[in-house]
Parts: structure tokens; sequence; C-alpha cells
DNA sequence: TCGATGGGTTCTGTTTTGGAACTTATAAGA
DNA sequence: TCTTATAAGTTCCAAAACAGAACCCATCGA
């Protein structure tokens, strides 16, 4: 669903407060075109809701839906890989501060289970009923580091 | 970085262990000609690390850097949101494990300070010393639900 | 009446992707 | 020796996606 050039930045842009059509435009510059076709999809996806914030002239605004914001991990991790990977000796170029707490903040991503951050190779893998289709990958038994 | 058809499928893959060529590309459907551009890249992005698992012939696989390696929120991320929003009613394709604790888990996203859960709108943004390019929306300072 | 605003659609041309065939180095089998 | 197989690509052409610009429509304010 976000394989592509821009649904991710439009979703971005969503946690920062856009809401607009013009307003998705102007800081993506992603062209109207391109843009209403994504906008169209994520409203068909559930992610986002169209709604009218004026009538006469109707004017219409999308806004997240809970399962769009529920994206917002992933989102928060690409960005947090961003800042940490990407950003020159300046550091990051917008920096999350976390309300409840007051404090300077980055995502950890933690065990649903036993609140222990997470490491790749510290995960395995069961099929489950609506598994279906390829296989894992034969030598993934192995538990090597990936 | 990701923003194409492929790239994110092909960081799945990599945390599911594929590591060659021939795999990425029966496992995905992706084009030979499209995954050694995407390969590449990776590479020069020092996501992936490709190296020699043989000699005569010459065989190279891809690895995971670090750097790749702490891109596994963002994907596990998107993992997640899929088996909530996306799964029927089997359930999800595959189910995590956490080795250390042994329960079925999936990720969550906390706080770095405080450990709490997080939630887009608890989240404050603030402008860094890098920052210099469009202004954060307007609107942003209202802080109200997204 | 004129221009601006917000949210699009249409048109044309370039770029990216898909599908299939071809390449290279080596080994194994007939 | 000749043929086929394997792994990891590259090359070619057609189809799809995208960029850039212009156009459309309803309404409001000057």
């Amino acid at each position: 669903m976000v394989g592509d050039r821009w649904t991710l930045l439009v979703l971005r842009e969503c946690f920062l407060g856009v809401r607009r059509f013009d307003e998705f435009e102007s800081r993506l510059g992603v062209t109207r075109h391109v843009l209403a076709d994504r906008l169209k999809k994520l409203v068909e996806a559930e992610v986002l809701v169209k709604q009218a914030y004026q009538q006469r002239p109707v004017r219409e605004e999308y806004r997240l839906t809970p399962k769009g914001r529920d994206l917002y991990p992933a989102v928060l991790a690409l960005v947090n890989w961003g800042d940490r990977h990407m950003s020159g000796a300046e550091g990051p170029p917008i920096r999350h501060i976390h309300k409840p707490c007051g404090q300077h903040m980055h995502g950890v991503l933690v065990c649903s289970e036993c609140a222990e951050p997470l490491q790749a190779g510290e995960v395995m893998l069961e099929e489950g009923e609506a598994f279906h289709g390829q296989l894992l990958p034969a030598h993934w038994h192995q538990q090597g580091e990936r």
C-alpha cells in the first residue's frame, strides 16, 4: 500500500497536521494529478477520510482515521532511522518531545509481552493459519544472524 | 530511499533471511532488471553489503549492515500494521515469537525516555539546527488531534 | 466584472517498470 | 567432447507511472 514514491510522504505530512490538498501539494512538490490519485487510494484503504470543513463553496480536507493513526509507529520509525543515519553534523531537522514526560525522545520498539527492546535476530517466526503461499526461506530455521 | 514499489519488500525478505539474487527474484516476482538496480542502490546506501560466498565461479550474496539492521523497527511496524488491519478471520500469515521471553508478540513503540507507549497526538515538534527549508505547517502549534 | 481560492481534471512527453531473451563463468553429466 | 544446469546479472522493447503545464468549476470579495 505504501509502495510508491509519495504515499509515505503524504502520511508523514498527515502526522505533521497537514490536511488540505493545496498544502500537501506545496509542501511535497508532488504533482496535483498524482496527489489526487494517492489521496483517493488512501481514502479507499480507509487510512484517510475526506470531510467537508465548509459549505458554499464545498471545501474538503483529509484526516487520519484510527487505522491511519496506527501507522504512526511505522512512520516515526522511518523518521528516527533517517535522523540517526542520514543527518549531518547539525543533527536532525526536527526534534521530538514527548508531551507526557516533557523530554526530547525517539521511538524504541519493544516486545509487547516483556517490554524489552527488539532486535531482528531475537525474533523467531511461526506459520499462522492464514499461511498459504510461498514458504518461509528454507534456511530461516537456522536462526543465524541476518 | 524506500519510495518505490520494491525496496521495502526486498528489506522484508532480508529480515526473513533471504540473501541471494535468485531467491529475492522468485519470492517477490520482481523482474531481474529492477531487482539488480534496487540491490545496487541499497549497497550504495550502505544498507546492504555484497559479499562473495564462494569463488570459482564467484557467487555473491547481500547481507544487512548495522545501518540496514536498524531498519527493523520500521519494517516490523509495517508488518504489524498489516497483521492488525489487513488480515482476515484467519489472523496473520506469520506469528512472531520473542526468543528471550518465549511469547507470541508484536512490536510496541515506546518513548526512549519514559518508556510509555507513543501516540501521534502526544508528540510535540521543535525545529533543530539542521532545519532549513519549508516550515512546519502553520497550524501545528495548535497541537490538536491529527 | 475581475481576480483569487480550493480542489480538482486533462493533455503531452519523459522516466520507470515489466517481460522476455541474452551473457558469463563454471561444473556436472552423457 | 558436447550439452545442460546454475547463479547473477545485462540488454531490448513495450506498457505503466509520473512530471509539468494548462484548463475547469463554484464561490467570494473588491
